[in-house]
DNA sequence: AGAGATTTGTACGTATGTATG
DNA sequence: TCATACATACGTACAAATCTC
């Protein structure tokens, strides 16, 4: 049931009926609308989470995530790519969101460098 | 505290003393060990598995994932990629695991690809 | 073949804490 | 100060799939 409740609320986020920056309704309230536990609102929301789709700001409340404006990161010769995702100390120091992965680049000198993939695009 | 055993667990992978393909121990084993609900034991394992860190195969138990062979995919005069969190559909029709971003690749002629980014590397 | 044990998945409930408005 | 909303932690119960005996 979280799972069809997701998707149902992954749909009026692709539909554009939840637009970015919109608010999705309470755990509590979603509970009720659609006689569910509040562990099952929160598992659906999790999900959400997890795909980056939405992000929660407690006790707020849980928003449509809105795209960040990227730059692009040009590739050189010798260099290569990558993406995962972060680690907690990563998330930290980047303040990568959740559900969001990182790009790692590998330069050809042997360095490294690590971006949020929200705020990225790779080029060349 | 489900962030600790989380932590915990990490540390366990990271240092070699889970190897890739080892399996934790079950959550049943775990609670009782570290004096939690089980409840708690499995937010800490989906912590890593958002992370991609383990793999779930119910109900045979819980592994570190192995890193996947990887191929190289060119970056052409005028492409850009990104990476993101695959949709449900793409993880069903891709193949892609749990914690594993997709990485998408714009070509200059308008088309695109999405890759399972555990199994390709970009490079130009 | 079948029975039982094991392990993860799902869903429910309760209670309390913390931060915002 | 109070209500609201998300976070955490506990408990229970049952389902489904795998493995073992």
């Amino acid at each position: 049931m979280f799972r069809q409740l997701a998707d149902l609320l992954r749909d009026r986020i692709a539909s554009g009926d939840l637009a970015p920056g919109a608010s999705l309704p309470s755990e509590l309230r979603l509970a009720q609308e659609y006689g569910l536990s509040r562990t099952s609102v929160r598992q659906a929301v999790a999900l959400l989470r997890s795909e980056g789709l939405v992000i929660v700001e407690p006790p707020r409340g849980t928003f449509v995530r809105a795209d960040e404006p990227t730059e692009t990161v040009t590739l050189l010769k010798g260099d290569t790519a990558t993406a995962r995702m972060p680690t907690p100390a990563e998330r930290r120091e980047l303040e990568i969101g959740e559900g969001i992965p990182v790009i790692v680049i590998f330069r050809a000198d042997g360095s490294r460098q690590v971006y949020s993939a929200d705020r990225i695009r790779v080029g060349r």
